[in-house]
RNA sequence: GUGACUGUAGCUCAGUUGGUUAGAGCACCGGUUUGUGGCACCGGGGGUCGGCGGUUCAAGUCCGCUCAGUCACCCCA
């Protein structure tokens, strides 16, 4: 009987496919505890009730996208991003008593129930930071360096920092107005899809592709020139530290980010090489999130990097590490004949005790087979125990890399031996 | 939720106006080498042609339905 098939939009990562996302994560970990962020781990599931009120109630990812667990009197919901879950845990330690500024990161599966499509799956890695209980704006500016470094420590190439400030919630109501003004006017020459984000989200009618409506958003009125002069600062003294870390950016007034926390900096980190979407990283800065979860007023910053975007990118490019690879294994005990098997078993246990990676044939292969499988698990050396080895307490070694046999006695030392044989260069004859 | 496209071996695909036992490359197993990998040559196993129904003397091929996948839109890291 079959099994059942996996969900739509869930995929599984086979070995071979486990380093790819090593890499990317591996990279932006070490770019952001360089920068001294610390990791946090927190539960996939939350109650739906933190999502609905983070990211915003009339928001697609929460109206339909929710993976939800009734249970009992609660509803938890599979977590669709990582900002509401970090700063529930950030309240929940009490830390913005003990020690409010915390810089933190995160790397874990994310839920949303979208229909699946290159890039975008319904469970999906997402690696990030957040910057808790600051509002310096030289920390949006860092915290932009680490995503674009991260980048950089990966190997992607043709990264593009798009920045923009969505003020407070005072001009971002200024704002609306000035803009929902402005569309109305030009309403009838906008495609249908932004006739319905017309009343759904006005903002999302200035990143619209469709050509007809380029004319009318590049006479719409911009949030730059609505911000307070406070707000107007703070972009300014960011951008002036991005200037200072050698960062390189460009302010993109199109750039609306798709969840309610956010205020002032907004951004994303596009890959020109990628099609549909090019973005591959988006953050910003949510001042008013900690506040709303009953801490004191306390800003915070930060961003999340979409992990299959960056894979489809860097295999675009055609990058080594995004390619699939097999680690393998240094050393493989080959058996003779039924006899050594058992006595291989043994050796191959004793390899490992001596820090080599060593494994032996579990399949009654023939001695022709177990070389061939030595060599496709990238074996440097083959051990070869036969009757006349086990008779005389020795072992056969054969260096693949080298391509010549020795032969040496099976003590105790012979795992030592081995190991030191493994670091010299393939090529023993010259010295 | 909307639209387009694709389903033939483990993988990538071919299959001519419907016409005998459905093919190739890669991978796998074996042999050439009765205790030595990669390369070469030879051989072998492996397919309900996504599923159901219809047209026909005859369907992988034509028609309908269905399922699955892919890509794009909406939305979004």
């Amino acid at each position: 009987m079959p099994l059942p098939d996996r969900p739509k939009g869930f995929d599984d990562l086979l070995p071979d496919d486990v380093p790819r996302y090593e890499h990317v994560i591996g990279s932006f970990r070490r770019v952001a505890e360089a920068a001294g962020f610390r990791e946090i781990r927190t539960p996939l599931l939350e109650d739906l009730g933190l999502f609905q009120r983070s990211l915003g109630e009339v928001t697609d990812v929460v109206q339909k996208e929710m993976f939800t667990v009734p249970r009992q009197e609660e509803t938890l919901a599979l977590r669709p991003e990582g900002t509401a879950s970090v700063v529930r845990a950030y309240l929940a330690a009490s830390l913005h008593k003990t020690a409010p500024f915390q810089k933190l990161y995160y790397a874990g599966p994310m839920f949303r129930a979208e229909q699946p499509q290159s890039g975008r799956r319904r469970q999906f890695d997402q690696c990030g930071v957040e910057a808790l209980g600051s509002s310096s704006p030289l920390l949006d500016a860092e915290v932009m360096a680490v995503a674009v470094r991260s980048f950089e420590a990966m190997g992607l190439r043709n990264v593009e920092l798009r920045v923009n400030s969505i003020g407070d919630a005072g001009d971002r109501e200024v704002f609306r107005a000035a803009l929902t003004e402005h569309m109305r006017a030009h309403l009838g020459a906008r495609c249908d899809d932004c006739k319905e984000r017309f009343t759904r989200n006005v903002f999302r009618m200035l990143d619209c592709k469709v050509p007809g409506c380029q004319p009318s958003n590049a006479s719409a009125p911009r949030f730059l020139d609505h911000l307070g002069a406070t707000s107007r600062a703070r972009f300014d003294a960011t951008l002036a530290g991005l200037t200072a870390l050698g960062v390189e950016h460009a302010v993109d007034h199109g750039i609306v980010r798709g969840f309610d926390y956010y205020t002032h900096t907004v951004f994303e980190l596009l890959c020109r090489d990628v099609g549909a979407r090019s973005a591959v990283c988006g953050g910003g800065r949510y001042d008013t999130l900690i506040s709303d979860g009953g801490g004191p007023e306390l800003g915070a910053t930060g961003f999340a990097i979409g992990v299959i975007p960056t894979l489809v990118a860097l295999e675009k490019q055609g990058h080594p590490k995004a390619q699939r690879g097999e680690p393998g294994i240094d050393a493989f005990v080959a058996a003779v004949t039924e006899g050594e098997r058992l006595p291989a078993f043994r050796l191959a246990d004793r390899l490992r005790g001596a820090g080599l990676g060593a494994d032996c044939d579990f399949e009654d292969k023939k001695l022709k087979a177990q070389f061939k499988q030595a060599d496709r698990r990238g074996a440097r050396l083959v051990v070869i125990l036969g009757p006349e080895e086990v008779a005389n307490g020795r072992v056969k070694i054969r260096d693949l890399r080298a391509g010549e046999d020795l032969e040496l006695p099976d003590d105790a030392a012979l795992p030592a031996a081995l190991a030191a044989r493994l670091c010299a260069p393939p090529r023993a004859d010259g010295s």
